[in-house]
DNA sequence: ATGGCCAATTTTATTGGA
């Protein structure tokens, strides 16, 4: 079972895109984040063309997920169901073949110390409080965090120290929920040691520089740990015109 | 060639991204 997550960056923007990433890459399912329009403006039937079901959960201009699969889904949730009002629309959970698998969208929260930056910490919060009370079983989170969790994972770690994506707070409700879910980063267990980005900058020669930072990120139960036969990034999803800031990120399940 | 921001909308500027 290969499980992927990518930021598109405007879903109607990289139709072509997505369609030949499907077909060469043949996810079983794939997260996709930041689609920036309305379930109707979907490009639907180009996906399921491509051999796909599609759970969309978007919104006019801004954010937007979605649950591309190869077979059925069943118990669509829509954002953080724990009562509070959300109007933006971050997260899809469904479960795929006895998985529950999410498709999350966390805040950008641009600068540290912004009602924007208080946002993400508080959504973060919700986030694990919602999980803990989740139905036991095997679970992806697969997504764009917007968190850099170490050193390892910012081309230039002085550079962002206290930034946004990797200040301490950011970092710690990344490790928080990890920890007390009892999840892994899957990509990191098998690449331990290596930089593996997932976003560059459009600017200032972001890629061909390798200036990256690794914000997109597939957290799974132990359960599921066990049987990671491969992980890694799709950096050549990256190149030519119109690309994603971001490259798709997967991992292969015995 | 992996190349010097991009996409949507509020559109000839503004907003958000990260």
């Amino acid at each position: 079972m290969k499980i992927a997550t990518w930021n598109i960056n405007s879903v109607r923007a990289r139709v072509d895109r997505l369609v030949g990433w499907l077909k060469t890459a043949s996810p079983d399912v794939l997260c996709l984040q930041e689609l920036k329009c309305t379930d109707d403006q979907f490009p639907r039937a180009e996906v399921e063309a491509a051999g796909y079901r599609c759970c969309t959960f978007g919104q006019k201009t801004y954010n937007g997920v979605a649950l591309l699969t190869k077979g059925p889904v069943t118990g669509e949730v829509r954002n953080i169901d724990d009562g509070e009002a959300d109007e933006q629309a971050r997260l899809l959970l469904a479960t795929v073949d006895g998985v529950q698998v999410v498709s999350l969208y966390a805040p950008n929260g641009q600068e540290v110390g912004s009602e924007a930056h208080e946002y993400k910490l508080g959504w973060y919060r919700r986030l694990e409080r919602w999980l803990q009370k989740r139905p036991p079983g095997p679970l992806v989170l697969a997504g764009d965090f917007n968190v850099a969790p170490e050193d390892l994972d910012v081309w230039d770690p002085r550079l962002f120290q206290g930034r946004t994506l990797f200040s301490e707070p950011e970092r710690n409700a990344l490790r928080s929920l990890t920890r007390s879910l009892g999840l892994v980063d899957a990509v990191r267990t098998l690449h331990p040691a290596e930089p593996m980005f997932s976003w560059w900058d459009y600017r200032m020669l972001g890629f061909p520089k390798n200036h990256g930072l690794r914000i997109d990120h597939l957290l799974v139960t132990a359960d599921l740990a066990a049987r990671l036969k491969a992980a890694g990034v799709d950096r050549e999803a990256r190149k030519g015109k119109q690309p994603s800031d971001h490259a798709p990120v997967w991992i292969e399940l015995a």
